[in-house]
DNA sequence: CTTGACTCTAGACTATACTCCAAGGTTTAA
DNA sequence: TTAAACCTTGGAGTATAGTCTAGAGTCAAG
C-alpha cells in the first residue's frame, strides 16, 4: 500500500492532484490508516497512469471519469449503452490520430528539410510544411 | 475577404474566440474596413484550422503560438534553434501517437469483445481492457 | 429611412484543472 | 524526545481558454 506522497511521486503528479482527483471521484483510495492517512493499492498506479495519458491526448477528466466508471456487463442494454459511447469515443480517437499525424509530418519537414540548403523558404514555417503535405 | 461572422461559421468557432485569438496574438486579420470591421484572408482560414487541430492534440494557445512563429531563415543559427525546439515537439508528439494508440485499442477491446458473449469480466473495463494488451 | 443582422471595444463572468496556504495531527530517524 | 518530513481538511488563489454583456456604430434589404 502506497501513501499519498509515494503514489504522487510513482505517477509524476502532485499530492494535490490526487487530492482534487478524489474530489472528483476519479480515484479514491479503497483504504485509510486509522489516522486518516489515504492508502492506495497497485490498481491505483495503472489508474492514475491511464487519467494522465487519456489527459494528454485531449481527454478532459470528465470524459477519463467517464471512461473509468465504464463497465461491460452481460446484460444487454449495458452492453448497447456502453458500445454506442465507445464507438463515439473511438472516432474521436482516430480523428485526433489524423491530426496528430498531420502535426508530426510537418514538424518532421521543418526539422529534415528547412536547414538542409536549398528548399524553398515557403516549406520553412508550420504552415508551408502543413500545406506540402496537400501538394 | 472575410469577415469575423465568415471565418467563424467556416472555422467552426465563435466570434468571441477569433478576437480572444488576436487578443494574444495567435491571429491578427491582415485589414480592417474603414469603419473597422476585420478582414480575413484564406491564410487566417488554414491558420485557425491548424489551431484548432493543435489545440485538440493537447497543444496549449501558448504552444501553437510558438509554433505558428517559427520561421526557418537559411541563417544557421536560427535553423539551429528551431531544430531543437521542434525535435523537441517532435518527441512529445510521438509520445502522445503512443498514448493515444494504446488507448483507441483499449477502447476498441471494450468496443469489440464485451458484448460477444464469453470473455472474461475482467476485460470489460477501461483498465482491464489496457492491461489486456500488455498481457 | 428604419429594422435587423452584423460589427466594434472593454470588461465582467465562467469552467476546467489545478496549486497554494493555514492550522493542525502523525511518523520516523537522530 | 524533538525536529523534520510526512499527512489531514477547508478554503483561497491561479492559469488557461474561452464566453457573455453593455453600449455603440455599420450595413443591406424592404
Amino acid at each position: 500500500m502506497l501513501k499519498i506522497g509515494e503514489l504522487a511521486s510513482l505517477a509524476g503528479v502532485s499530492r494535490d492532484t490526487l487530492r482534487f482527483y478524489e474530489k472528483h471521484g476519479l480515484i479514491i483510495p479503497n483504504q485509510r490508516t486509522e489516522s486518516g492517512y489515504r492508502l492506495y493499492s497497485n490498481i491505483d498506479v495503472e489508474r492514475i497512469s491511464f487519467i494522465v495519458s487519456a489527459k494528454e491526448v485531449g481527454f478532459t477528466l470528465n470524459e477519463i471519469h467517464q471512461l473509468l466508471e465504464l463497465e461491460v456487463t452481460k446484460d444487454k442494454k449495458s452492453c448497447q449503452d456502453v458500445k454506442e459511447f465507445v464507438d463515439n469515443k473511438i472516432t474521436i480517437v482516430n480523428q485526433r490520430l489524423l491530426e496528430i499525424e498531420k502535426i508530426k509530418h510537418s514538424l518532421q519537414t521543418l526539422s529534415d528539410a528547412c536547414c538542409a540548403g536549398d528548399e524553398p523558404a515557403t516549406q520553412c514555417t508550420i504552415l508551408g510544411a502543413l500545406n506540402e503535405q496537400a501538394g
